[in-house]
DNA sequence: TGGCGTGATAAGTATTTCTTATGATGAACC
DNA sequence: GGTTCATCATAAGAAATACTTATCACGCCA
């Protein structure tokens, strides 16, 4: 036989009452069960924890020790129950949440403070890299979430959208005059890209209605901030999404101009493993982060 | 349902495993089993521990605080078994042992040397009062064992010979030629006594043929040293053990004389409920204690 | 699409644990 | 000194729990 945390309580029970009629009252269970709990108990110690006197139940030298060790025990377990009461509504401990690089640096700063602000105590950890290697961590479970332009249509995940983001024409600043270019007129231009595996840059593309593009500038590891930078030393002209231009343009000789409709635009959401428990706090999240893209543009829009 | 150690030893296996198939294994339980447990565990606390993916078992962050605690406890539960294991053959622990007090000055010393000797880490509380009181707190459970002169004819008590002592005469230096009195001649001395209480005086007064005597001092509180004393300064006589002899009578203008046979003596034994579970370790206790008195009374004839 | 690996579910069985009834023992009380 | 009371142990049957084998469901992979 085994111990048993039900013959920890019977005894905890009965090294405080020093009674085996009222210890059981307390355990609502009868006399006779206790007893055979806690004869069981003692048979598997190998060890008396009580001495039955005729009027009286006492521990023994080893029985006090023990009663020291399991009420820990008991205080433990205990502790267990109401850590998973706490951990089920409310977000607890850690999560990893994974952002394409076309997006973290505009929207996580403000994603973070609402999240810390709201669920306290909780670990973030960011992971920013293309979508295709954010799907594939998903997947192993080496994040637990992640915002990307949807659609994904990685039957394993869930997609929620959380909002529309139009695509900016940035051209150098002597530009700012000329009329806006129409996709067709954008195809003559020197578009500058983000190198291969961005999902931006294929969502450029599409807006352009080319399948593809040989760069005549490899830009290996770059980022927006890159592309406005070489737009203003007049080497081309670039596509950003919208919620880039505050912290985009404010450096650099460029001018932005929205473009007429039908405006290239893109859908960002959040995945997350369908098979994930966290499936209900991820919505939470979501609205949370929803809630955060919408205060990032309408502070560009007036700023 | 409760939580059981039963579920944390499964659990602690699968979060290993990440596999129902080899955690079960390893529990020498089938999947179906273990699964089922898992359910409940999980159930009980209304949260997820793993998250089932198609081709692996994880840990929720939840079930990653959850595996901590519960490898503590279940730590803690089998340090529980050693330390039942360990306490079974030796004596841990504290030991209240009682002693009269006509015998603890001579005999407790040696007996503490030996115990704490023998048994390391034990922790010796010594209670030195009358043979009434110390059957009375071995009773009530306040003591171990008790050192005390036999028979004491408690039917909740077992009882163990130890060693007999013998009586000596202790009568003023100046007497030091006189013959040696028998049982008789005894009463016509002024024989000074312990007050009432102390087996002692019961024992001194049955060899004389008395069965009380009418104290021409009141000694109350006094000691053997005491009364020795008293002889010293010419006021009578008096029965001493023979153990107290090398410690009372060296500070002292006192000589001390053997009856002749049928010599007055004493059975010293160890006394303890019958339903005390040390009752082994007591057993053992009681050699040692044998064995120091005699090292003490042949310490006497040889010094 | 069919086989494979894996976990969940189902049904029946074994084991454990509980309850009620009763026995044994020592203490208290005439 | 028996009688009664209190208390814990034991016994036997009932209830609850845990386990096993067999089977299903699902996703993955070829």
């Amino acid at each position: 036989m085994n111990l048993t945390l039900k013959q920890f309580r019977y005894f905890e029970a009965l090294a405080r009452h020093g009674h085996f009629g009222r210890a059981a009252d307390a355990c609502s269970i009868s006399q006779p069960a206790l007893s055979m709990q806690i004869r069981e108990l003692e048979e598997t110690l190998g060890t008396e924890l009580f001495e039955r006197g005729a009027r009286q139940v006492r521990l023994t030298n080893f029985g006090e020790e023990f009663a020291l060790r399991v009420r820990d025990i008991l205080r433990s377990v205990d502790e267990l129950g109401d850590l998973a009461r706490a951990s089920r509504d409310r977000l607890v401990g850690r999560l990893r949440i994974g952002v394409i690089p076309t997006i973290a640096p505009y929207l996580l700063p403000e994603i973070i403070t609402s999240l810390s602000g709201l669920h306290d105590g909780l670990e973030i950890h960011v992971r920013e890299t293309l979508t295709s290697r954010l799907v594939e961590e998903l997947a192993e479970g080496r994040i637990d979430t992640a915002i990307v332009a949807l659609p994904v249509s990685e039957p394993a995940l869930t997609e929620v959208a959380l909002f529309n983001e139009k695509f900016v024409l940035v051209r150098p600043d002597a530009d700012r005059d000329k009329p806006v270019p129409d996709r067709d007129t954008l195809r003559e231009m020197r578009l500058l890209l983000l190198e291969e595996g961005h999902c931006f840059r294929d969502q450029a593309l599409s807006f352009c209605n080319l399948r593809s593009a040989r760069p005549r500038e490899l830009l290996d590891g770059s980022s927006l901030s890159t592309l406005v930078q070489m737009v203003g030393s007049g080497i081309g002209v670039t596509l950003i999404p919208e919620m880039a231009v505050p912290v985009e343009t404010r450096s650099a000789a460029v001018s932005v101009v929205h473009f007429k409709d039908p405006q290239p635009a893109r859908t960002i959401g959040m995945i997350w493993r369908k098979s994930s428990p966290l499936a209900a706090q991820l919505h939470q999240i979501s609205d949370i982060v929803r809630r955060a893209g919408e205060d990032v543009r309408s502070r560009e829009e007036t700023g």
